[in-house]
This record gives structure tokens, C-alpha cells and sequence, in this order.
RNA sequence: CGGGACGUGGCGCAGCCCGGUAGCGCGCCUGAAUGGGGUUCAGGAGGUCGCGGGUUCGAAUCCCGCCGUCCCGACCA
């Protein structure tokens, strides 16, 4: 499918790689739109594995999917202040609609907090009402400068969870939750464990009184930014004055919280697991657990071949398989082509197997190489796999926890040793920190890489420097890195 | 938005300097053989040369303007 024949090597240019990546494994495709991507079948199969998975943990715990206009009138956008502040610089702005000027502009969302709270402010009377657990699943578009595929697009699909609490600690208590969720989703599923921990002040989302993220570590040791469940107070509920009366009968602002994850996670997806030779697909999130690859020479190994791989098909139950019968092709190039878009286990069945009443099974990965190919007999093949797919999920995740600890220094303190470790390894840097904003700008404009975030008690180290790499006294602790 | 490069069949490119009516590789279609790591041979289809204007007998090629893409920077939950 792909025009040249191998990938640049991730050690030789990391975002060349992935830009070519995700063009071999049939994940994204150009769009006659500017900075825009169009996500083909094998990439949209992923991404509804990602809903399916999250959805089913959204409503587990209590909230309802729904959904809210594309268009927000401008006036309501500019309602809370440094939400608009924020947001405003990078929106698309409608202004005419069936030929003629609009009366007032319409902003396509860049997220829905201006659109819903008005909304939602209705459905809220009592505290009997509360709390309302809201999600959708939308797209969203802001107009940013440089753009790259599912990390960085003008238009792009997420989820956004909007709530309302009776009490700051039930928000508190949610936003929290939330992060938990997606740090779960993000390990078990994707098998791309982050750092989470909480947004400093000026990094926080736009009109939030706290932001709390996921920063996962990609193979480049860059920092990505995976998710955020931000806690909102009552700016929104002041703002588009949603109140509530309470047992007293007393009218009071709800407090509300919003958190989503994007199609960036497949960004993350690609830049965690793939290797040289393509994607690699954690098994929970693979479209296809198992391609089988039928071989033969003669019509008559044909039959028999497509009988056995049409046998082994039928009695895998609950792997998701596909049977490569094109006869277009060799089995090689089926194998780069299914290599290529990530699919954890090869089945070849050829007139060999069929004398030895095996199957040849070919893991896509395998960290003791000796068992990345191996006979496996027909009648096992239905326990093996399944068996093999659950071990593949775990030593992804297992790789991927310990490249981020070997990539994660602790307790640095000098800022010459913080450069180099950018400048050469790079990775998540944990220093403590005087606080100041213009601390982080300076460290930026030098190297930069810029706090990631405030780790909470699962990251912490045990103890601190006393001293800022700035010299500072140390208030807090954070965790640097260069980030995407 | 500043600096640089580039827009030519689906993809990647050559041709442009020195104007003469478009070519290569991959992919695609047909047929045959092949088939356990990107198969081979033969035949074939497919292009408003980014858009608009200008110069010229004649423009992919020269000139002007615009649009877009990529890289660096600025910007970026």
C-alpha cells in the first residue's frame, strides 16, 4: 500500500516516523482541508474501541451520554471571562448562513461549556437534581497553527463529561474520579501509563479552578498531554447562573466540572508501542486480534488450507479474526501489511502445518524473541491465543511502565544536570520547584521543556529538594519534560 | 504571523535554468505463471502540470498576483 518500502527509523527521525506511520498502517489520510486529517476505517476501528471501552466506564459510574449544537452564539462564549480569554483566539467563526450576514455570529465549539451550562441551567431546579453527570461524544474544532495527525488537528473528536455538584467536594471528589478512570483506561487499555497529577496555575484549562492531567512519555521521550478532568468551582455557575434550590429552599450555584479525552490518544497509541515495522496494537484495542494467513501451491493445498483456516476461525470465540484469503498477494506481503497496521498475532496455515496438524503462530512483538514464532497444534490453538493475547496486554504495559521509570529522574537539582538530561536523553524530570511562573518561562525559553504538571501522592517522590533548580526555595514538587 | 523549501496521474518524484504540447518508480486493471518474508513476465488504464492573469506563433517551463502544503520559529488543555 505504502509507496516506499521500509520507515524511517525511529532513531533516525522520531516525527518523520510518525508521520509515515500512521500513513503505512492505514490509520489517518490527507484532507483537501488545512490541518485537517481524515481518519480512514482501520483508525476510526480503533477509536471505537477507545468509546466503547470509556463509554461503558462513564456509565458504570453513573453518567448519561447526550448531546449539545455545534454552534454557540458568540455572546454566550464571551460570558465567562477567561474561558473566552482562552478559547476566542483559536475558534472558527461563523458568519453567514444561507447567504446572508448572521444577526450574530456562531462559534463552532472549541469545547461545549458555553453551550451546555445555559442548557443544563434548565434541567437544574432542585437539589433532588443533583448531581447531573453529563457526557458527549462530539467533534470540536480550533484553529491551531501547526497541526500533526491525531495530536494536533483543527478539527478533531472527543468526549466531554460535564457535571453538577451540590458541593465543591462532590466536584472535587468527581474531577478526581475522572482522572482515575482515564489513568485506568490509559494502563489496562492502552497499555500507555501516564503521570497524572495536577495543571499549575497558569496552565490550568481555561476558567478552571484546578486542572488535573494524564502526561503519558512517548518513545521520543517527549511528554504527551492525554487527558484532563478539570475542576470548574462555580465560575461557570456564575457565569451562565445555574442554581439550584436546596433542602432549605435556599438558591445556590451548583459546581460543575468538565474533562475529556481526544483522538490524540491514538497519537499516543502509535508514538508508545509502534516500532520500525509499523504500529503495534495493544490486543484490548486492536480491530483485529488474529490475521490468518493461508499458504499453499496447488488448488488442492488451497481447499485444504481455507478449510483449516475456516476451522480455526470458527472456534476462536471472542478474538476477533481475519482471514486474509486474497490471492493477489504473497504471504510476505501480507505479513509487512498486517505488520504495518499493528495487529497482534499472525496465523499462517500452509500445506506444512496441515502435515503436522499445527498452525504457525507469529507474534507482532515479543520481548523473548524465541517465542515470537512458534508451532502451535490445531486443537490448542483455540485455548493458546486468547492466552497470548492477554499476555501480549501485559508486557506492553509492562515495557512501557519501565521505560518511563528509566526515563524518569529524580531529585535533580542542578540546573546544568537538568539541561543535559534534556538535551540528550530527555524524559520526565522530577525537581522541586519555587513556583514561579517566571521560573518555568525561563527554563522553557532555555531547553524547552516546561512542568508537566504537579504529581500527585502515586508519583511523588518521597521527598523533595529543598531547592528550585532555579536556586529557590523548593514549595513544591513538579515533573518536567518536553512536551508535544 | 516571521524565515526557508515546495505544489506535475492515487502516492513519491524527474522535466523548468536554455519555452515546442509530459516522463519515471510504486500502486491500479487484464492475462499467465508464482505462492513458508515485500513474486515475475506480458499487455493496459489513468494527468485542467495548485488557481488566476500576463508575455509569446506556442507556457509545466518566463513574469505578476493569489491559494495551499511541509520544515524552523512564534503560538498551542
Amino acid at each position: 500500500m505504502a509507496e516506499d518500502k521500509a520507515l524511517t527509523p525511529r532513531s533516525e527521525d522520531f516525527s518523520a516516523w510518525y508521520n509515515e506511520v500512521v500513513q503505512r498502517a492505514e490509520l489517518t489520510g490527507h484532507s483537501p482541508v488545512r490541518g485537517c486529517m481524515v481518519i480512514r476505517p482501520h483508525g476510526y476501528a480503533i477509536w471505537e474501541l477507545v468509546q466503547a471501552a470509556l463509554d461503558g466506564m462513564f456509565k458504570e459510574t453513573g453518567h448519561e451520554n447526550a448531546y449539545f449544537p455545534l454552534f454557540i452564539p458568540e455572546s454566550l462564549l464571551k460570558k465567562e471571562a477567561e474561558h473566552v480569554e482562552g478559547f476566542a483566539p483559536e475558534t472558527a467563526l461563523v458568519t453567514h448562513g444561507g447567504g446572508k450576514v448572521l444577526e450574530e455570529p456562531l462559534v463552532v465549539r472549541p469545547t461545549s461549556e458555553a453551550i451546555i451550562w445555559p442548557i443544563m441551567a434548565n434541567w437544574i431546579q432542585s437539589y433532588r437534581d443533583l448531581p447531573m453527570l453529563i457526557n458527549q461524544w462530539a467533534n470540536v474544532v480550533r484553529w491551531e497553527m501547526r497541526t500533526r495527525p491525531f495530536l494536533r488537528t483543527l478539527e478533531f473528536l472527543w468526549q466531554e463529561g460535564h457535571t453538577a455538584h451540590a458541593t465543591e467536594q462532590e466536584a472535587e471528589a468527581e474531577t478526581l474520579l475522572i482522572l482515575g478512570i482515564y489513568r485506568k483506561f490509559m494502563e489496562d487499555w492502552m497499555a500507555m501509563p501516564p503521570v497524572t497529577g495536577m495543571k499549575t496555575e497558569w496552565d490550568k484549562f481555561a476558567g478552571a479552578v484546578r486542572t488535573y492531567a494524564c502526561e503519558a512519555l512517548m518513545q521520543d521521550n517527549w511528554a504527551l498531554q492525554a487527558g484532563t478532568s478539570h475542576n470548574l468551582g462555580q465560575k461557570f455557575a456564575r457565569a451562565f447562573d445555574v442554581k439550584y434550590q436546596t433542602e432549605e429552599g435556599e438558591h445556590e450555584y451548583i459546581w460543575s466540572t468538565s474533562w475529556g479525552v481526544s483522538t490524540r490518544l491514538l497519537g499516543g497509541l502509535v508514538m508508545t508501542h509502534g516500532d520500525d515495522l509499523g504500529v503495534v496494537l495493544p490486543p484490548k484495542l486492536a480491530p483485529i486480534h488474529v490475521v490468518i494467513v493461508p499458504i499453499w501451491k496447488s488448488d488442492a493445498q488451497r481447499t485444504d488450507v481455507l478449510e483449516a483456516s475456516a476451522r480455526l476461525k470458527g472456534r476462536l470465540e471472542g478474538v476477533r479474526v481475519r482471514l486474509d484469503d486474497r490471492d493477489t498477494l504473497n504471504p510476505g506481503a501480507k505479513y509487512y501489511e498486517w505488520e504495518g497496521k499493528g495487529v497482534p498475532i499472525r496465523v499462517e496455515i500452509g500445506p506444512k502445518d496441515l502435515d503436522r496438524q499445527q498452525v504457525t503462530v507469529v507474534r507482532r512483538f515479543a520481548v523473548d524473541t524465541k517465542k515470537r514464532k512458534l508451532g502451535v497444534a490445531e486443537t490448542d490453538a483455540p485455548t493458546v491465543l486468547p492466552k497470548m493475547l492477554d499476555e501480549m496486554q501485559q508486557e506492553l504495559l509492562e515495557a512501557a511502565i519501565r521505560r518511563r521509570e528509566e526515563n524518569s529522574y529524580r531529585g535533580v537539582t542542578d540546573y546544568e544536570e537538568f539541561k543535559r538530561i534534556i538535551a540528550t536523553t530527555g524524559g520526565f524530570i522530577f525537581t522541586g520547584y519555587c513556583g514561579a511562573e517566571e521560573c518555568e518561562a525561563r527554563v522553557k525559553e532555555d531547553t524547552k521543556a516546561s512542568v508537566r504538571l504537579i504529581p500527585d501522592e502515586d508519583f511523588a517522590s518521597e521527598r523533595y529538594p529543598e531547592r528550585c533548580i532555579c536556586g529557590g526555595k523548593a514549595l513544591q514538587e513538579v515533573v518536567w519534560a518536553r512536551a508535544y
